[in-house]
DNA sequence: AGCTGTTGGTTCATTATTTGAACCGTTGGT
DNA sequence: ACCAACGGTTCAAATAATGAACCAACAGCT
């Protein structure tokens, strides 16, 4: 692993639950010796990609990932795109909404939109990150995906999140032939219990899968007529997306499928 | 410079208007070594930061930009806040305003509101690089710097970006201690002619400058009337941006100057 | 006070990585 | 058929990264 790579690395170690993080945390938790991990950072921070708090010297995300990130959605707008149609999404379907990036060994969760429709609702975190095969986004995604990646998602030990979480690669396996059907996946505690989850697949302009538009319902509220508004409406929602960041769906997805 | 450092410095060539960038433009805007810059890419792509495209190769920024910006957004949310205040004070003043965040050497803008009211209206682009000392918000930003900051960017040689723009140090000195008379800043055609620009300072936890909240007008609409309105809503919108990052303004921070 | 463990930060000889000139194979223009 | 420019690759030489040990400062405890 090149230096570059351990740099980056040690700014995977940020998530919602763990905003700053001290030297001697940041040692541990990336394995590395103090010393590297100091300079390291250091470069970091001369770039503005993290900043040192005046008191406890601990380090958080700096302004330059704010820019970068204008940057990108200047050329790409996935956010500014999907924000309108997680709100249209939550306002049709009354439920939580979310989309995701597919990444190397995770999913990211980029943004959401609630539902003010139910006082119960699935809460969430901008970007959080979770695992490819226990969530209806990551096996959105993992359908649509090279075969080989998904053989290397599959090939590392897959965690059991709850007792209803698919572990069993051939299992997984069969579940993506299904999902590949219909084009569209679904999760029922798999993730979290008493979460009921529908995700869609989101195209990049090769035809590949980049990410997953996602509704995430409290399990007790999925009647088969919630059920079949949200796949109605999923669907939809995940064609608009795709279009507008100007991807396009595969020849083989599934464009007019009977619910 | 480290090996980090001179990656990171080849993700500062993308702008809004190069958001793709070639192998060989890379190796030239940068002055590195070919290989060099293939390798850095190399690590940079494996990690996220940067995407190559299918047909051209030429790289562009990454959707990992998104995940750690949506990370930092949900500890320090100065863009999500930023998009109301804005939204709201280009509907207050009926003109173009912007958020931008001081950096080392330039003014990065963040986001930006149009207002409808008018049909000729200042445009921009979100993650513009602009200058300090041609900009209201650079100046605004400066005013309230460490002193060591100012010389800084002061001993670099500054453009003149119109003829009415400041390049002498001393004459940014005076205008910098006239800032800091009204807390507000103001230049007219310093950084694109028939541009008359209001800024003011966004601070902090630390209680200084991080940033600046701006107006920008034609020229030929602004009155007295029109400028004592900009103002008043400026003042109060950067107060409430402040406060809604969980900064503070500086003790010697002018809070109620007649206008 | 004194002890103990932890923090961020620093040093420097050893080591491993980065570097760059030169080299491919392709592509697109003339 | 040529030429130039492209992305990508090679390998000895040069350089930068590394890590064990060491500070000073702080906090909690006896």
């Amino acid at each position: 692993m090149g230096t570059v790579s351990k740099a980056l690395k040690l700014l995977s170690y940020f998530a919602p639950d763990r905003t700053e993080i001290g030297l001697s945390d940041l040692t541990r938790l990336s394995g590395m010796n103090k010393a590297t991990v100091y300079r390291l950072m250091g470069e970091l921070q001369e770039s503005g990609f993290v900043e040192q708090g005046e008191n406890d010297r601990a380090y958080r995300l700096g302004p330059q990932v704010l820019h970068l990130a204008a940057l990108r959605e200047a050329s790409t707008p996935i956010l500014s795109v999907s924000r309108r149609v997680l709100r249209e999404l939550s306002d049709e379907t009354g439920e939580t909404t979310h989309v995701s990036l597919g990444h190397e060994t995770h999913v990211q969760t980029l943004s959401h939109a609630y539902s003010p429709s139910h006082a119960t609702k699935v809460t969430m975190d901008d970007a959080q990150t979770v695992t490819y095969h226990a969530t209806s986004s990551g096996l959105a995604i993992l359908a649509y995906a090279d075969p080989e990646f998904v053989e290397q998602v599959l090939s590392q030990p897959l965690e059991a999140h709850t007792s209803m979480t698919l572990v069993d690669p051939n299992d997984i396996r069969t579940k993506l032939a299904a999902v590949r059907e219909t084009g569209l996946s679904d999760t029922l505690g798999s993730f979290e219990l008493e979460v009921h989850s529908h995700a869609v697949p989101i195209f990049g302009a090769d035809r590949r899968a980049i990410g997953a538009l996602a509704v995430a319902a409290p399990a007790s509220r999925m009647s088969p007529e919630q059920q079949s508004t949200i796949r109605t409406a999923l669907r939809r929602a995940g064609a608009a997306l795709t279009h507008r960041i100007g991807g396009s769906p595969p020849a083989d997805y599934p464009q007019d499928v009977p619910v």
